[in-house]
DNA sequence: CCCACTTGTTCCACGTAGTGGAACTGCGTA
DNA sequence: TACGCAGTTCCACTACGTGGAACAAGTGGG
C-alpha cells in the first residue's frame, strides 16, 4: 500500500462497533454453552442469546453448530438443553479430581458439624459447585449449580474483599445492590466498610443477608495470581447456632480455604 | 468492482486444504477443551494439540485464549489443566439433573446388587459418566471420566450394535480391534456376529473381553433420533456370579436403558 | 563439546468463516 | 385487523483465525 495520503477516509467511522465486549467466535460459542447449561430447564433461543450477549441470528447459528457437534441438545419447540458431549466433558472434569477437594470439604464439615459449600466466582455471581449437608435433619435451599449475588453471601463478600477496589466499584455501579432480605447491605458505604473488615479478619459473615434464618461464614480461595477464584463457607441456621459461635469456625475455615487454593 | 476479466487467476488453487476434518474456530476450541479435560493430570501443549487434532500453533493460540477466559488454567512448565470457569460449567451441568438419572441407576443397582455404570458414546470411545459401587467389598478399577474402547466393553458393543453398519466397518478399518485380554474379539467376523446377536437380544455381554475376571451386561441408550448416545451396564466378577446368572439382569437393565433415554 | 532432536513461542500473508442487521414467517393477543 | 414477538433465513463485508515457517531454549547422545 504505497504512499497515498488522499483517499480512504475510513468511511464507516466507528463502524457500528460491536456492542461492547463481543469477543471472537470461540468465545461466543462458550458463552452460549454456559447459557444453555444455566439452571432452569431447556432454554429458548431468545433467552440464550440474551444471556450470552450475542445477537439472535448469531446465537441461532452457533446453537445449530453446537447441536450437531453434540454439545447441545435440541428439545421440542426449539428449546435448547445440555447435550451428551457436554455431559461427558463435565464428567471428565470432576472425575479427574477424585480425592483432594472432597477430603478438605469433608474435614471442614466434620469439624464443624454444619453444611459446607464450595463456590466459584464467575462474572457477577458465584456458582455453588459442591455442597456437603451437615448432620442436622433439615436441608438448606441451596443446590449445586445455583448462582447467587456477590454482595449478599459470605463467599461473595469474601471474593469482593479480594478484588481490586476499582472492580468492586464498577460492579456496584452496573448491577447495584439488590435487596434480598431486610438485612441485605444496600448502600455502597455499608458494603465497603464490611469488605474492609473482611480483609482484616480474613473471613466474611452473612447475617441473614441472603436468606432469612440463615447465617454463614465464608473465606475466599485465591488463585495463583492472587485473584480470588471462589470460596468456601459454613452455613448455619440462626435458631441453632448463636452468632458468637459461628466465628469459632474461622480457623478451620481459613485452613480449608488455603488448602483448596492449589486445587482450584 | 467493474468488468475486469483479466486479473485475479485465483492463485492458491486447492490451498493446502485443511488436512481433513478440521472444523471451524469454535469447534476446534471445544476439541481443545476436551483434550485439556482428558484424564491424566495437566497436559503439555504438544499432547493437547495432538489429541485435539489441531496444528501446534493453533493449539497454542486457542489455549492462550481459553486461559484468559478462565476455562483453562496454565500450570507451571506450560502445562494446561481445567480452569475454574470450566469447573463451574461442569457443576451447572450435573447440578441441573438432581433426580432422574440417579434414581434409575440406583434402582438398577439395588435390584441387582452389583456395580452399575452409565457411559456416553463419543468418537472412538465410551466415557463413564457415573458409577455406583455394588454391595461387594471390592472395587472395580473403572472410574468416572475413564474412556474405554467400543469393541471390548458391554456398553460399547451395545452402542456399536445400534450404529449404521457402514459406520461400524469404518471404525474397524481405521482403529482396528486391539486386544486387551485373551477373550477380546479381534476379528471383524466375530464382532459382526456378536453385534447381530446383541440386536436380537437387546443387550450385550462382555465376557472378560476388557478386563480379566470382569463380566458385564450392557444395553444401549438411544437418543431421540434413534442413534445411540451411550449405555448402561451391570458389572460382575467371574468368581461370584456365574455366567448364566448375569443374563437374568437383562430385563431390569433394559428397563433402565429405556427410562434413561429421555434424560440423556 | 557439538549436533540433532524436541518443545514452546512468535510472526505473518492470506482468504474463509463468521458476523449481525434486515427482512420474512407464523403465531398469539389486544 | 393490526400489532408484537419468537424463530428462521439471507447476504455483503471484513475481521478473525489459519497454519507453515522460523526462532528460542532445553535435553540427551555420540
Amino acid at each position: 500500500m504505497p504512499t497515498n495520503g488522499e483517499e480512504d477516509p475510513v468511511p464507516g467511522g466507528v463502524r457500528a462497533g460491536r456492542s461492547s465486549a463481543a469477543g471472537s467466535a470461540a468465545e461466543k460459542s462458550l458463552r452460549v454453552l454456559e447459557a444453555v447449561a444455566a439452571p432452569g430447564g431447556p432454554h429458548r433461543l431468545t433467552d440464550v442469546a440474551a444471556a450470552a450477549a450475542v445477537p439472535k441470528s448469531s446465537a441461532f447459528r452457533i446453537l445449530a453448530s453446537l447441536v450437531d457437534q453434540g454439545f447441545v441438545r435440541q428439545e421440542p419447540e426449539s428449546r435448547y438443553g445440555v447435550g451428551p458431549r457436554l455431559r461427558a466433558l463435565s464428567a471428565l472434569v470432576d472425575g479427574g479430581q477424585p480425592a483432594g477437594i472432597g477430603r478438605i470439604l469433608g474435614d471442614l464439615q466434620r469439624s464443624t458439624g454444619q453444611t459446607v459449600h464450595l463456590a466459584l466466582h464467575s462474572g457477577e455471581t458465584i456458582t455453588y459447585i459442591r455442597k456437603l449437608e451437615g448432620g442436622q435433619p433439615f436441608r438448606t435451599a441451596s443446590r449445586v449449580g445455583l448462582r447467587m449475588p456477590l454482595h449478599t453471601t459470605a463467599i461473595g463478600k469474601a471474593v469482593l474483599a479480594h478484588l481490586p477496589t476499582g472492580e468492586v466499584a464498577e460492579r456496584v455501579a452496573t448491577t447495584g445492590l439488590p435487596r434480598r432480605t431486610p438485612n441485605t447491605l444496600t448502600t455502597p458505604q455499608a458494603l465497603y466498610a464490611q469488605l474492609e473488615a473482611v480483609r482484616s479478619r480474613g473471613y466474611a459473615l452473612d447475617d441473614e443477608e441472603n436468606e432469612p434464618t440463615i447465617r454463614c461464614i465464608g473465606a475466599a480461595v485465591l488463585g495463583p495470581s492472587g485473584r480470588p477464584v471462589g470460596g468456601v463457607s459454613v452455613t448455619t441456621v440462626t435458631f441453632l447456632v448463636p452468632r458468637e459461635e459461628i466465628e469459632s469456625y474461622a480457623p478451620a475455615l481459613r485452613a480449608a480455604a488455603e488448602a483448596l487454593a492449589p486445587l482450584l
